[in-house]
DNA sequence: ACAATAATGTACCGATCGGTATGTTATTTT
DNA sequence: AAAATAACATACCGATCGGTACATTATTGT
């Protein structure tokens, strides 16, 4: 063996995730990298591949903690309809309160490398997918306590709230009124009735 | 006066408008542009100015043209329900249909600059304001025309509609199965009652 | 016909891009 | 202590970036 790594390989990861979940991928050059990782150019490349490579490093780390944290904050709310109101309100509010809206690096991912790369296209999809089966055992929980009606298809209205949580996501990066942004939460909140 | 220009300024901008709606604004080049306008860079330069007032036309040209085809299409159908799925289901199709999933120009640009420029944010987001105007007014049709329940919020529930239809066309990005598009659309259609 | 002018094509600018070769430094195993 | 090896910093690579200077060509008004 040789000499130790003198940077931490998961603090140095995570500051790649700001700058690309900020910037996106072409947009993002590997001396806004190395300056922002503190790290030198060798340096990325023996750890993580080149500049794709630690993307989808970023972009993984990204989608698991998130896919953790909305897990969490859905179970942590007995009301399950106040769960959701609060996370879709969060969301919102949390482009408001920042200076730069940087949004869900997921979706931003979706939109920029989805379309020309396959490997992207599978990842961001199966992020939705498995965040929609959260929804879907948020609302069964809901059913199943008599808060939700048994009449509603769970799985499809699932379906409906991820999609309209992207909206909420990409809309906001345009800064659109306070009153807008709580009619449409409102009234996709009906979905559970 | 002097020589007379040899190209076609509308088709020109056409053609960059297809290029930017494709590869997003940092991802094109000044070369892809001159070949697929097919024309030199000077005459870019001397006709639209820099790169990012060229992005700015085509943008323009793009929503002006989106706004009138969408209200056209809901005009076009005497059911507003209908109309509405039709709509939706046709934005579904065509991400299936085509080899590249291209979505909407604007939301591509929502995500890609709106948060890093002001100038697209405020262009976005009246793009969507104005889009929403369109739904409302088309929500009021079916609550005129009887097909509509009058308690409804014409103006909420077209704003949670765009947001729906951004969210829709955002994540046919990355190629969902159709059953979970089918299901998200009609469940959202559940809020025209 | 001729001067004026604007559009064209070519060729180039400095800056930056992603990526790497190379020599040095530090740590481990023997 | 010495050999082996891996991480380090520096400096560089060709390619491409957005943008422009300049000479040429074509059209206009006089």
């Amino acid at each position: 063996m040789a000499r130790t790594r003198e940077f931490d390989e998961e603090k140095v990861l995570d500051a790649a995730m700001q700058l690309f979940w900020e910037k996106g991928y072409e947009a993002t050059s590997l001396s806004d990298l190395t300056s922002r990782m503190g790290i030198q150019r060798p340096s990325i490349y023996s750890t993580f591949g080149d500049k794709k490579e630690l993307f989808e490093a970023a972009l993984r780390r990204y989608t698991m903690s998130r896919a953790s944290e909305i897990r969490t904050k859905l179970q942590n709310n007995p009301s399950v309809k106040e769960a959701f109101r609060h996370f879709f309100k969060e969301v919102a509010d949390e482009e408001y309160t920042e200076g730069l809206s940087r949004g869900c690096f997921c979706i931003n991912t979706m939109v920029e490398l989805a379309p020309h790369d396959e490997k992207f296209e599978i990842l961001t999809r199966e992020h939705q997918m498995y965040l929609s089966v959260i929804f879907q055992e948020t609302i069964e929980r809901g059913i199943q306590t008599g808060e939700l009606d048994s009449s509603i298809d769970a799985k499809a209205t699932a379906q409906a709230l991820i999609v309209s949580l992207i909206g909420l996501t990409v809309i906001m990066k345009s800064r659109p009124n306070r009153s807008f942004v709580d009619n449409s939460i409102e009234v996709t909140l009906t979905l559970l009735r």
